[in-house]
DNA sequence: CACTACCAAAGCGGG
DNA sequence: TTTGGTAGTG
């Protein structure tokens, strides 16, 4: 082995390895065990290439895990020698564990189990200085990268109003994902960005290489070019990973694409899995063609389907697949379930947004009661977690169950109803039956955790948010913007990142002025002049600058100070000090802790909230540098996980999750498809919100419920939509439409069903527009909705006296307990008690925001 | 240099 | 509607 590879990602066998090894005989196989056939022809062809097709739900994460075991344990290739790749570092961990789970203890991590950023990055630290880079270069995040554009736009005189970064970062990106250098771009593509979009990409390029770093896109696309250009380092990895396993193939760009074809060029043990159904991310550069392709690509591939549903009941699949049918380009599966019957689709029209928001709270209530007529008919009951529920409730002589919610309650009751704590009281105001013991009905019942709620775009959330906040049903919104992205976390990474090397640049200029010092745009223009002159960073520039008395008065104090600073922080991490010691030394002698305690807005406490978990985090790892490395591959935020709540997430986050009990909002057209993809994509972008909305139906285990509103807020403004083109798609005999809710208050639960799904196999939207709960809210379609009133109120602090109640968009309904000037104390019902300031509050209403 | 006022834009988002 | 960025002012 030369010394390429070298190191103990690939060196010779650990004990424990050996000592699993050599367990290797007679003993039993668990991994080959509860198979179905097909998966099992997965597992066992283990040579040359394998496609392995898996549609939603037919246990594809089983097989892949399945197939490396039975590699490992027919002594095929060695755990380090397999090398397995994801696209989410969420996989990459759940495969990891059941591999584990699957083998025993004994097995000692794959090293080359990760996702394809994360290999590469070990990859390039080894090779860095074949592309011009030291191997200790900086992964710089989208924040950096847009930054850095947006320097280079204005260095080349260009308007960055008419040529945003963001734009050029996109087009950049584009180019990295098809593996275009520079080079390749230079020529070929002049007609972007005002025709200097290939000047500009080289520009930045460049400019990555001065700084030693890195974005995203080019992890692959240099070891791409390496790989081209080194055929001696190409055939070292060729023969070492002698296996190679891709998840979620269907989601493969082209430079992806390229680094796995050049590894399995030699001996062609490449298994791709993956479901052509699924490929949502298109617009990110995915190629379904690498999929469709791969028979092409490797000739006499073993191409396996697994088309076994066991996630969903008959209906749901069905309805699932006919709408799935009517994509033309794509493989085609005939997936089918031993799980007979269950509820059909449900299809539900609402007025507006609101209402649609407002429907599914009652309904989420009613899963949850165990009152709701589906509840009742529960067939996966007695899942473990309930009986985990069940106990966890006693134990804390938590009442099981929530008492059913009449549906003349008011609002602000509802709101106590939802808190386990108060809610004794009003059972007995409104005479409820305490269903406490009622452990029958706990487990036909649907914890919250087990029901979730996808949307096409995010700004959808807000409608939910609100009113699940109004009626204390608690939530949890996955995917949201992550720890690691927020501002004053990102703020603190720059210090850090200057303590551990001072030529950090970026984080230099995110940091100088932060919080104020007095060095504004002037300051670091002549910082960055001298910099430039002695043709150094910024930091030699900054001294520089001082010595010569470029900058003077108040300024250079304040500079002084603050290089200072990065000195003393570099020589604490140089001498190993401790770690999260310094971590709030720097924080506190940066000013920074400070600014935000001086801040009165109300995002402060949380902000510093956040810093101290920063902080704590920092525990778990050996050093600054460590945690920094980690940081900027993985920034997991799955904290709070433990607390029963319903998720609401997009659907693209929803990919590779179950529900018990599935919300899919906002079947219209214009918003799914999405305007975009109606206007531009062609029939390509059509059939891609297809996917989207199949991925969203086959999330769905017992119960899938869509709707459409017939009115939406976008940005403001009223907009009146038919519904989505894809219900019309769903085969009827598997949709069960409900009439509108009834119009004032109660009657949500007296939802009748219609008759329909004889005759016509496509005549779903017909119907409900037939319905006659329909027709009523057609009739009022000619008068666009008038704003309500609470919207477009704005009230100043006068409006408001201690003891009031009032409405904060982020932290929902509360009482005012105190008043000084436009600043009001308020005690929230959910947000705990918060200085705001008055004009961000509306005095809250109680049912008269229903409409009609 | 900092603060305020006004204006434009707003897709899904992993690593 | 909200958010972020810029231009103009104190």
């Amino acid at each position: 082995m030369s010394s390429i590879l070298d190191d103990d990602d690939f060196g010779g066998l650990s004990l424990s390895q050996r000592a699993m090894m050599a367990a290797r005989g007679p003993v039993g196989t668990p991994w080959l065990d509860g198979l179905n056939d097909a998966q099992r022809r997965a597992v066992e062809a283990l040579d040359g290439p394998v496609l392995m097709l898996a549609g939603a739900g037919t246990g594809k994460t089983k097989a892949l895990t399945a197939r490396i075991a039975h590699l490992i344990h027919s002594g095929r290739a060695r755990p380090n020698e397999v090398l397995a790749v994801t696209f989410t570092n969420k996989a990459a961990r759940e495969m990891k564990d059941r591999i584990g789970r699957l083998m025993g203890q004994t097995l000692e991590g794959m090293p080359w189990l990760g996702t394809f950023h994360s290999v590469c990055v070990k990859l390039l630290r080894r090779h860095a200085e074949l592309v011009g880079l030291r191997s200790n270069f900086t992964i710089l995040d989208t924040d950096d990268q847009i930054r850095l554009l947006k320097q280079l736009i204005l260095a080349a005189n260009m308007d960055e109003k008419r040529w945003p970064a963001r734009q050029l970062a996109g087009l950049i990106d584009s180019w990295k994902n098809r593996a275009w250098t520079p080079e390749h771009v230079r020529g070929a593509d002049t007609a972007h960005f005002d025709n200097r979009g290939s000047e500009l990409y080289a520009a930045y390029q460049d400019r990555l290489r001065t700084l030693n770093a890195v974005d995203f896109g080019d992890l692959l696309l240099h070891m791409v070019t390496i790989f081209q250009r080194h055929p001696d380092v190409l055939q070292q990895y060729q023969r070492w990973f002698r296996y190679i396993l891709v998840d979620e193939y269907q989601d493969t760009n082209t430079a992806q694409y390229l680094w796995l074809r050049l590894l399995a060029q030699g001996h062609r043990n490449i298994c791709c899995v993956g479901d052509d159904d699924q490929s949502i991310y298109g617009w990110r550069g995915a190629e379904v063609g690498n999929i469709l392709r791969f028979e092409k690509d490797f000739p006499g591939a073993v191409v396996v389907r697994l088309e076994q549903n066991y996630r969903s009941t008959e209906h749901i699949l069905a309805a699932a697949s006919g709408l799935i049918a009517a994509n033309r380009d794509r493989l085609g599966k005939t997936l089918w379930t031993a799980d007979k019957g269950g509820e059909k689709v449900r299809l539900i029209g609402h007025w507006d947004g609101d209402e649609e928001a407002r429907w599914i709270g009652e309904e989420i209530e009613k899963l949850y009661n165990g009152s709701h007529p589906l509840a009742k008919n529960r067939r996966n009951t007695r899942s473990k977690t309930h009986e985990q529920e069940f106990e966890r409730r006693v134990k804390n002589q938590l009442p099981p169950m929530l008492p059913e919610i009449p549906p003349d309650t008011l609002l602000s009751d509802r709101r106590i109803f939802g808190d386990i704590h108060t809610r004794g009281l009003l059972l007995k105001q409104y005479g409820l039956e305490d269903r406490s013991s009622n452990v029958e009905a706990l487990f036909q019942s649907f914890m919250l955790g087990e029901i979730t709620i996808l949307v096409r775009a995010s700004h959808q959330m807000r409608a939910f948010e609100d009113r699940f906040l109004t009626i204390g049903l608690p939530y949890r919104v996955i995917g949201g913007p992550r720890f690691y992205e927020r501002q004053e976390i990102r703020d603190a990474m720059a210090y850090f990142r200057l303590a551990v090397s001072p030529d950090d640049d970026l984080a230099f200029e995110r940091v100088v002025n932060l919080p104020k010092r007095g060095l504004g745009d002037k300051a670091q223009a002549v910082i960055q002049t001298c910099a430039r002159q002695a043709e150094a960073g910024l930091v030699m520039g900054a001294k520089a600058a001082l010595q010569q008395g470029a900058i003077g008065g108040k300024a250079a104090g304040a500079l002084r100070a603050f290089l200072d600073g990065i000195g003393r922080w570099h020589a604490a991490v140089l001498e190993n000090a401790d770690h999260v010691r310094l971590a709030e030394t720097i924080l506190e002698e940066s000013g920074y802790t400070d600014m935000w305690l001086a801040d009165k807005t109300p995002e402060a406490p949380g902000r510093l909230e956040n810093l101290k978990e920063l902080v704590k985090a920092l525990e778990s790892f050996e050093n600054l540098q460590g945690f920094l490395e980690h940081v900027a591959l993985i920034m997991d935020n799955d904290k709070d996980q433990s607390e029963d709540k319903v998720s609401i997430m997009t659907l693209h986050a929803a990919k590779g999750l179950e529900f018990p009990a599935v919300f899919l909002p906002g079947w219209e057209d214009g918003l799914f498809p999405s305007q975009r993809a109606l206007d531009e994509g062609g029939l390509r972008a059509l059939e891609e919100e297809r996917r989207l909305a199949y991925v969203g139906i086959t999330r769905a285990e017992e119960i899938c419920t869509i709707s459409f509103a017939g009115n939406r807020r976008v940005y403001g403004q009223w907009q009146s939509q038919l519904p989505s083109r894809f219900i019309d798609e769903l085969p009827a005999t598997r949709v069960e439409v409900l009439t509108p809710p009834g119009l004032y208050g109660g009657g949500f639960g007296a939802a009748t069903q219609t008759g329909f799904g004889s005759l016509e196999a496509r005549a779903t939207k017909a119907d409900v527009y037939n319905s006659p709960g329909w027709k009523r809210m057609e009739s009022r379609a000619s008068t666009p909705p008038r704003p309500k009133a609470r919207t477009v109120t704005t009230v100043d602090s006068l409006a408001f006296g201690v003891g009031d109640r009032v409405f904060h968009v982020k932290f929902g309904y509360g009482e005012v307990i105190d008043l000084e000037g436009d600043t009001a104390l308020i005690e929230f019902d959910k947000a705990g008690s918060k200085h705001v300031k008055a004009g961000f509050l509306k005095p809250a209403v109680g049912l008269d925001d229903v409409p009609f």
